[in-house]
DNA sequence: GTTGGTCTAGACCGCTCGGTCTAATCGAAA
DNA sequence: TTTCGATTAGACCGAGCGGTCTAGACCAAC
């Protein structure tokens, strides 16, 4: 793909919506770009064009997915997290976790692809996807760790890497311990929420 | 396979090795069989004759690790959770981590089987296993919860439901959260897995 | 009308996969 | 020594894969 511009042509939107469907229902090795072509109804010749291959493809996808979530965040930007200086870090992980439940919810295929996407650690494509993306978002939240750890605010027998170790990896899968499928009501979900917040609260904080 | 006894014959120690090699670097679908053959120095006509198909010898493999675990377990039957009536649910829990840890320390290639299984899950090999295997922890876990809670020594705020989750999920995943890799020392992890627990504790007891 | 670049169609390629099939080998029983 | 079931070897099969390649459709410029 030409990554200097937007590259546009006939039956693009059918195209996505094919990857879509398949990068959420398959790993990156078992989709098969030959299911997403005929799904979409384009040529071979026509994709080779357009796309450089199947990881290519996969990649543009992702780029637009967590490009989606920015958009979405940023829209909010009233309740972003960097603005609560004040806040306790819970108060702020809580905002956090609900933005990003209220954008699954808005985009539940980006959303789905971000967790399939996450489950393919291990493999070569994560780390390439991982250095495409430069993951900011996680560098923003090791900050905010290390400052209530500064302030004082977390128990202090847990060390630094222990508290963002797990916090890190408990609010990337809140939604996998408490299995929310597809169709689950945002109320349930942010009540589900809500409590794991307290959780950790109560588990971390003195 | 022949379901009703051990088979034996002469390389099933290599194909054994070779398969295990091979589930522990890839998952289900990507494993080659023919690769595990290769590896083991058998022929196709060997391994169709001692085994159904590729899906049988997985859940051969899986069959033997479970068993290796319980074994494992029994053998320390005196630190058996379930033999300590009076402690309370987070002793219990630790001492049930420590199992698994050093069962893991011991068998480690067990181990990693058993991490790349779980990440299966949405597959249909995963539903397969689990009805073969019976899952008969879960159930003693549960009941373990449920005796916690009824003897009020839980935030009483969360629902049942709430904690079975939270505890079942994230004693499965300790050690993906802390990401150990194989040659971490044993001292290491179990200093890991006290703060972990201790960390449970405080977000769910009173 | 001819040229020439852009885009599309789809046959084709080489490869790997899980699985099948048949001929050969082997060893014990007769 | 012959026989016969148990076991092995590996050629072979059809299918699917990602990716390549060429022929031609289309269309604007001249």
């Amino acid at each position: 793909m030409e990554n200097t511009a937007e590259i546009d042509f006939e039956k693009k939107e059918e195209l996505i919506k094919a990857a879509l469907d398949e990068f959420t229902e398959k790993n990156f090795s078992e989709a098969s770009l030959n299911t997403i072509i005929k799904k979409a109804g384009i040529s071979k010749g026509s994709f080779y064009y357009h796309f450089e291959n199947k990881e290519d493809l996969y990649l543009y996808l992702l780029n637009h997915a967590f490009n989606a979530k920015w958009e979405f965040i940023r829209a909010r930007g009233d309740h972003n997290p960097a603005t609560l200086e004040k806040d306790d870090l819970f108060a702020k992980i809580k905002i956090q976790a609900r933005l990003g439940a209220e954008f699954a919810a808005a985009y539940p295929q980006y959303y789905q692809l971000a967790m399939k996407f996450s489950s393919e650690k291990g493999h070569e494509i994560y780390d390439t996807a991982l250095d495409m993306l430069g993951n900011k978002s996680e560098n923003i939240f090791d900050e905010m760790v290390e400052a209530a750890i500064r302030n004082g605010n977390i128990k202090d027998h847990f060390s630094r890497d222990f508290v963002v170790k797990i916090l890190r990896y408990l609010i990337n899968h809140f939604n996998e311990i408490f299995d929310h499928q597809e169709g689950i009501g945002l109320d349930e979900l942010l009540a589900d929420l809500d409590n794991f917040v307290d959780f950790l609260k109560y588990g971390l904080s003195r």
